[in-house]
DNA sequence: TCTGGGGTCCTAGGACCC
DNA sequence: TCTGGGGTCCTAGGACCC
């Protein structure tokens, strides 16, 4: 035996997909560990869909994204907890996960607010027991269970963290790369297309037609087939399933490009002062988050929806605004939505949605000014200066703490959110209230 | 009665031009 | 009594993701 076999294989490339299991409902059982045998789901805003599952309300079969309402009756029967989402909470939690993922490896991309990849690349270190040790911290220091799963793509990670999920026999950890290649063949065949990462129901659906229905046989189809009848996606993943990878690990945040703020009413809402007072304080948390990347937008839109599943009556009108030149101000963006709800607004009906997107939205080249200048030099400093000034103090003293006139007091068009457990690591006050009641 | 919100990318087809 | 053809740009809508 030479000494090349003893050395590490150079340039090999290892992507890891780090995944919180159940991520809401696991949030809210590090508070409540009374709680962690309790079926539990937790809803959208308003209260309105399942969007994360425990185990148990798994198995009694909640589906993803049930509306609330239709599941009353097996609720009742198997007392399935239901928690209103606290967002709040679960993106510190997120903040805490993904911190303390950065520390083992040079590259992440955060995917998502419960998701990671990680470059591990070349690591001399086997695997699997560092990613043990990665699953085993972040379970002692957050609370938190997690699944990982290494490919040589990232297409492959996430297949692979598919299968550390489903397999109680991996321990929530699966290296596809080091398992041997008759067990690779058996996951493979075992498991349907729409498992695969780009892969949604309506392609599942045509895939089906073609006779291809397992990952295997996808991983085989004819790339220039592929092509013909799909698009360059499906191509790419199908490439990133045969260890070509076409998708790079983005470890630098990219300036969002659209950005959307919109909810559905807690009540049926028939004024239009209700309704310009929802659209101001969409286009304020929208205007905001433009602010903190720094860019501006040129484009509105600004829609409001009756009830979606009444179709017979449903009315979804929206309108498009240009602004004279990009702006991150407030003031405009709240003037020009004002001006679109006057154009689509008809009184009488029954609203139960309104938002707005911004979009075409580019860096700020303003040039950037202390706050308190001395001296304005632009028309335009004036109106930055503010509303840094605005973003600072409500993040200092609290959301929504100054805001336009327009956005209201009384903001009885709320949502519902009936079941929200204390924001505990973000606000002491609602952690000393929840004590109290329960004494 | 009740049915979420926020993103990205790709493509077909229309408008327009030469 | 016959109505080109090819290129580019833009956008709405579809598909996907969490």
């Amino acid at each position: 035996m030479g000494p090349s076999q003893s050395i590490k294989n150079l340039n090999t490339p290892r992507i890891a997909l780090i995944d919180c299991n159940n991520f809401y409902v696991s949030c809210e059982r590090v508070f409540r560990p009374d709680l962690t045998h309790t079926p539990i789901v937790v809803l959208s805003n308003n209260d309105g869909c399942v969007v994360s599952r425990s185990a148990e309300a798994k198995k009694l079969g909640v589906k993803m994204g049930q509306p609330w309402f239709q599941l009353a009756p097996l609720a009742q029967k198997h007392h399935i907890l239901p928690l209103s989402s606290n967002y709040t909470l679960y993106a510190d939690m997120s903040n805490r996960v993904m911190k303390t993922l950065s520390t083992y490896s040079p590259k992440q991309e955060v995917y998502s607010i419960d998701e990671c990849f990680l470059d591990l690349s070349d690591f001399a270190m086997p695997l699997d027991s560092y990613a043990k040790m990665i699953r085993q911290t972040i379970l002692q220091n957050l609370g938190l269970p997690v699944c990982i799963g290494i490919g040589s793509t990232k297409t492959r990670a996430k297949l692979a963290n598919f299968f550390a999920k489903q397999h109680p026999l991996l321990e929530g950890i699966c290296d596809l790369e080091s398992i041997d290649t008759q067990l690779q063949a058996y996951f493979f065949n075992q498991t349907q297309v729409n498992e695969i990462w780009g892969i949604g129901a309506k392609i599942t659906e045509k895939l089906a037609t073609k006779g291809i229905k397992t990952v295997w046989q996808f991983m085989q189809a004819c790339p220039n087939w592929l092509r013909k009848n799909f698009s360059i996606i499906l191509v790419k993943t199908q490439a990133e399933l045969n260890h070509i990878s076409c998708l790079g690990l983005n470890d630098i945040k990219a300036n969002n490009k659209q950005i959307i703020a919109s909810r559905s009413f807690g009540a049926p809402v028939y004024t239009k002062q209700a309704l310009s007072e929802a659209i101001s304080s969409y286009v304020a948390r929208a205007a905001e988050k433009l602010r903190q990347q720094n860019s501006v937008a040129k484009i509105i839109y600004v829609y409001i929806q009756t009830n979606r599943f009444n179709q017979a009556s449903y009315h979804a009108p929206g309108v498009f605004l240009t602004l004279i030149e990009p702006t991150q101000d407030t003031r405009l963006l709240t003037l020009s939505a004002l001006q679109g709800l006057e154009q689509i607004y008809q009184p009488g009906l029954a609203y139960k949605k309104a938002g707005i997107t911004l979009s075409e939205i580019t860096p700020n080249t303003q040039k950037q000014h202390a706050l308190f200048a001395p001296k304005s030099t632009f028309d335009n400093s004036k109106s930055q200066i503010l509303m840094q000034t605005i973003d600072q103090i409500n993040q200092s003293i609290g959301k929504g703490s100054i805001h336009l006139l327009s956005e209201g007091f009384d903001k009885s068009w709320q949502m519902q959110s009936n079941q929200r457990s204390p924001r505990y690591t973000t606000h002491l006050s609602e952690v000393a209230k929840a004590y109290t009641d329960s004494n």
